[in-house]
DNA sequence: CCGGTTTAGTTTGCCGGATGAATTTATCCC
DNA sequence: GGGATAAATTCATCCGGCAAACTAAACCGG
């Protein structure tokens, strides 16, 4: 899981707090690690006295966000220690996505197991914003109704949308793929009666896939994050943590220019309208209408035109990439949706880009990877990011919810 | 000045740690504002009760970190409040910087003011970094030695370079235009004695500029700033930080392609390769051993060959940093050296390519503006960033110096 | 089987530091 | 000179982390 929300660094330390802090420190202890972890482990992870971490973990255990297993049998002498996991079925996050080809709904609990999924293929592309909306929440209504019959405690939603979304407020600014531009988004969704309580956290798909990614690996990692669906986003990955930029709007790397000069207009020269999935369809002499599947059918073929295609793309894709990593100094690359299914045909050309024009690359050489998040990863999250609401201040989730 | 060094945000709260950090807020609280503080007025900004705060000042002025003003007459009831402000001439940050065409040293103390300064101006392309840096350590030298005469205490130095800086362990992996490359500065440094207890910290001359102009600006500004010297370096500033990178090697907008199909390699379409000054000085006709001025010159003579020049580099400079935007949503584009030199002439071509290629800017139109930080801003960075330790820890930093 | 050893977790008294109320200090106003 | 008002200090209180002592539950060697 990953972990906090971003939190005034400059704040003052008060007796109060600093439970409150501790109680997250424990929790995040707890869920981020890799295997069940004992009180005394944790106490000597985060430097904190045994008996500190003993009540912590205590008050962790009554409000159901942790819980212990049997001890596993070990070969050593002493008393065998209880190991601490995130509980399961007690909190969940829900993630919900609206994209050019499909919407759904993902449930998952503090274990990061998927308590409930619902998602729906269909074309999007220019319907109306208010019914798609009132759509996604009639399929969100039952996954959040069963939760909560089951006593699963719902912690909030989360919107996976793709375009420029809004931060804090939530508006959808543009969603160029969807034809939609200055939807009020969280009040459509509320007006649906069932969702009325949980309010959206409204994000930009990309980001919130690379949450789910960075969730996926483990361990803080640090990457540039691209996800190729019809548009191309992005998002910066730092330490585990997505950069959110000012607003919110940050990663949209479909809109680096790399070729300035290509057209009348500077915006001719995008990644998104050189390498975008609509680009490579008609650069390879697919149909417009035609889907990923058929250019991978088309490269599996060795048809020299999508070859071709694809080759271009990567080169645009291996460019945009490099910029940047040098504005903003990062290890790895990760190609999520379509050029993750494409990974095996632009890797090259995408590593030797970023070899060639990194500054660094000398020194710290890139990785470029596919990714490894699964299906639909902004749903998973969207729901992790109302999870890291939970795990950012477990205290005062429990005092407004619980 | 600018506030903390980024800290671990998953710190556990202790009881000791709770002075030092609050400590650290008031020491903050007090330096940052702008108009001297009195002990109320802080604890009601942090949200500390009036009988810590008069503790933590207490503390503060022992150390000579903070002084006392006389009180304004005001011409309101009550005792009239004792305002607070950064002790002058009491700790000093040392910057230092060598560029292709000077080197120098600058000292500031808490309250901002420069308290000594030595430049030299000199062409260093291709020089020895052995001999550079011992002329910059005896340039350094008396600096720190009349400082410690005068009873300041120097919290450290830091070394600005244009190049590729490791952020931590301080080699320099290589500086382009001064022909160095995987240089040990900081051990080259301290073998001048009289620097030897100052082990400088090392950085990028861009970064360090950037953090010398948002200190100008207060009020934690976030823009992307462009350093044009004789290459071009850039940072990013988020909220008044700094955003170093993974490690430190962020910023370097020089070496964002703006056009990948330009020459054989893509990177002759890059920034630097287009708008560096070089570029702009061979496309404007002049020699390459002339200057910024007789570029200015030509320009204001309307010598139509370097109004092209000027506006071709603008082009590409605007097209990157729409890039850059995109990529980490930023509001605003400084433009600092030959840059913001060139302001009057560069302005309308760069706003005009980040309103039409930032996707964000019809919600949240990009403002471009010129540098104020002053002459060497890199240097002032340094003298910050050194100070910015203090600042951070103010109570950790007292326990070994002091 | 039993005492010694080792490690995990709990109990307990202590202590640092934030806190709010009361108090003192310093000014303005009538 | 006597309120009124606001700033700063003093003081008793309380919260929560801490170290040490203690209990619990395993292993081991005889």
């Amino acid at each position: 899981m990953p972990t906090t929300e971003p939190r005034d660094p400059s704040r003052v330390a008060r007796q109060a707090q600093m439970r409150d802090q501790n109680l997250g420190v424990a929790l995040r202890g707890i869920v981020d690690a890799a295997e069940p972890v004992s009180r005394a482990q944790l106490a000597a992870a985060e430097g904190l006295a045994r008996a500190t971490v003993s009540g912590l973990v205590d008050h962790l255990i009554e409000a159901r966000l942790v819980r212990e297993l049997d001890p596993t049998p070990t070969q050593r002498a002493g008393r065998p220690a209880v190991p601490l996991a995130p509980a399961r079925g007690t909190v969940a996050g829900v993630g919900m996505e609206v994209n050019v080809d499909y919407l759904g709904v993902r449930a998952i609990d503090l274990a990061g197991d998927v308590l409930a999924e619902h998602v729906e293929l269909d074309d999007l592309r220019g319907a109306d914003a208010a019914v798609v909306l009132d759509r996604l929440a009639s399929l969100a209504e039952p996954v959040v109704d069963d939760l909560r019959a089951a006593g699963v405690r719902v912690a909030g939603t989360a919107l996976a949308l793709p375009g420029l979304v809004d931060r804090v407020t939530g508006p959808l600014r543009v969603a160029p793929n969807l034809g939609w531009r200055d939807v009020d988004v969280v009040g459509l969704v509320e007006a649906h009666p069932a969702l009325a309580a949980f309010p959206p956290r409204v994000a930009n798909e990309a980001n919130l896939a690379a949450r789910a990614e960075a969730h996926a690996r483990r361990g803080s990692p640090s990457f540039a994050y691209v996800s190729g669906e019809v548009g191309i986003g992005g998002a910066i990955v730092l330490d585990g943590e997505i950069f959110p930029g000012r607003h919110g709007w940050s990663g949209e790397i479909g809109h680096v220019v790399v070729d300035a000069f290509r057209g009348p207009r500077a915006s001719d020269g995008s990644l998104e309208a050189l390498a975008g999935q609509d680009a490579m369809l008609r650069a390879a002499g697919l149909p417009p209408t035609s889907r990923l599947d058929a250019l991978l059918d088309a490269l599996e073929a060795g048809e020299p035109r999508a070859t071709a295609a694809v080759a271009q793309a990567a080169r645009a894709l291996g460019v945009a990439l490099a910029s940047v990593a040098n504005v903003v100094d990062v290890g790895e690359v990760v190609l999520g949706g379509s050029f993750g299914q494409l990974f095996g045909y632009v890797h090259d050309e995408v590593a030797a880009r970023l070899d060639e024009l990194v500054i660094f690359a000398p020194w710290s050489p890139l990785r470029v990877s596919p990714a490894r998040a699964g299906q639909y990863p902004a749903m998973t999250g969207g729901a992790l990011a109302v999870l890291a609401t939970v795990l950012a201040d477990p205290a005062e989730w429990l005092r407004t919810h619980a």
